[in-house]
DNA sequence: TTGAAAGCGCTAACAG
DNA sequence: CTGTTAGCGCTTTCAA
């Protein structure tokens, strides 16, 4: 790969001119210009950017931390940051932590080493302490999806509350009295905030949760097959039922269909996220869609602006949830 | 952040003996080496990884194209393909190329400037010319997935023709005669491939395909779908169906669902690729499995002995199939 | 308008 | 065993 000397060497003038030329930074006369472009042509010249990072102590690289590569919500996370991040010339450096917050520390702690810009970050669980390394090293963060309060961290999340209330509002609105829920693990805060919305919204229309039919999973898909089997041991009649998300949704969906129940004319069945595979089951998933690409928009652009200095509006954003109804109630 | 510099003056030595300690390069005295760890641990010494890369020319960053993030089977791509590297140490960059050549040339472009060690590689279509970028750059590159030939660049397929075979004998073994097969584009040679090895083997049992009965989507939901109302159109019955990848199952599957059929009852259907929710629909989908995690920690291994200059076994491996039966079929 | 020179933080001869 | 020195490829004062 042809340097910036070898550029300057042919075009018979000072590497400087050359940087000047490349980044348009002042004026140069239109003749030099015109060599230094001719010799940039002749060897395919591009800047070296590691070098260039070196010497601007900033990279074009964010790294993106989630807790599983392999789950649907958290794939569509990355393409939009991706994308995204592609947009504003950035590269992206996916990482898996394996919901394991100890490779969570560990991977923050080797990115940080000014191989990237910043990193957005879906935390493992509320427990992850990541406050720390961004303040030693100022490396910029913005954390994603699962709730963080702090004043020095940007947070951008969906509006999890509201996500319960529109799945009650939903239930109720299809004549649904006997509720059932599936949730996430209670230790991370946004299913808690999806279920107190969930509950309080039944309460206002009278309908009090059972404590038999409130089953506390993982967001995983084997808990919504877990939750249901729990649900029709007991003796406890259902005919609606909200998954916190589409994996625990499409478990439920399959496991009542092979106990015999119809869906949605037996139950009404409502996950969360809108993932893909959502619209492509039989019956198809209603659920409440969150919206991650204005979500992962809003976290690069944030980190964007931090890495330049730049003032955000507000340290935290929540965004509104919206019902998308299909044929699984 | 504190550099070698400022830990060699703390300690009282100089930076290159610093810089021994940290990478156990040579002999350094017990007590120089204490002293130094010390002044380390003091600072909380992180070696800037830019300077690293740039004096070593070796970044611990690979590149990953695919032609879409959200597509299941590249999903479980990008899953192991970063779990694979961050075992050996690597970072992956991840990039979308929307399943356009002109955007997957740029990418590659950008990517190849000394930010990257190498670049797995899942080709848009047997169009891609990336040789060229490898001969100049020599940026060690290795193509995943899809067939390419080139004594420079290795490739590691699964054995897609065996994919074929295994699909059909399945079909056949079910007692299926009248058999139908939704493929991929045929300008991607896997498809073509894959077609083969379906036809040849249902030959093989006396069973010539109906050209009505077969149709050429594009690794999409939508032709999928596409596919079986065009087959429930014609007048052909058919009780087997073939899909080439697990969307179109998917697809495939809602779609005689909504129009009467029973899967596997009336119609047995066998998609490819086992991707995440195969499994988790219902019917679920009985499937050509690629032993996906073999595939991408080959082809990192791959990259990597590349990188150092190793030599690699074979320029081609080709990764036997294997079904996975469920309830589809 | 252009060039010379310093330096980003690190490693690796080369001397001693 | 340790220090000095040069240099990876780039940008940016400072002078001219």
């Amino acid at each position: 790969m042809a340097s910036l000397k070898d550029v300057a060497q042919l075009a018979g003038v000072s590497p400087s001119t050359v940087s000047r030329v490349m980044n348009n930074t002042i004026f140069v006369s239109p003749d030099t210009r015109e060599k230094v472009e001719q010799a940039i042509r002749e060897v395919n010249y591009k800047p070296n950017i590691l070098a260039q990072s070196l010497r601007l102590k900033a990279t074009k690289n964010i790294g993106l931390l989630v807790p599983e590569i392999a789950h649907p919500s958290f794939n569509l996370v990355i393409k939009y940051v991706v994308d995204s991040a592609a947009k504003r010339g950035l590269n992206t450096i996916v990482c898996n932590t394996h919901n394991d917050d100890v490779k969570e520390a560990k991977i923050i702690d080797s990115l940080v080493r000014q191989a990237i810009n910043g990193i957005i970050f879906i935390r493992v669980s509320d427990k992850s302490h990541i406050v720390n390394v961004s303040r030693s090293t100022n490396v910029p963060m913005v954390v994603l999806d699962r709730a963080f309060n702090n004043e020095r961290i940007p947070n951008i999340t969906a509006d999890n509350y509201q996500a319960g209330v529109l799945a009650a509002e939903h239930l109720v609105s299809k004549g649904r009295r006997h509720i059932a829920t599936i949730t996430g693990k209670f230790d991370i805060s946004l299913a808690r905030d999806r279920h107190q919305g969930f509950v309080d919204t039944l309460r206002s229309h009278d309908i009090e949760l059972d404590e038999e039919l409130i089953y506390e999973g993982g967001f995983t898909y084997q808990s919504g097959m877990d939750g249901v089997k729990k649900f029709l041991e007991s003796d406890k009649e259902f005919d609606g039922l909200w998954a916190q998300n589409d994996l625990i949704a499409a478990a439920a969906i399959s496991t009542l269909l092979r106990n015999g129940k119809r869906v949605p004319q037996d139950v009404s069945v409502v996950g969360m996220d809108d993932v893909q595979f959502a619209p492509m089951i039989y019956p198809s998933i209603t659920t409440i869609a969150q919206p991650f690409k204005e979500m992962c928009d809003k976290s690069v652009e944030y980190l964007d602006k931090l890495t330049r200095n730049e003032k955000i509006e507000k340290h935290h954003i929540s965004f509104p949830c919206f019902l998308v109804e299909r044929e699984s109630s």
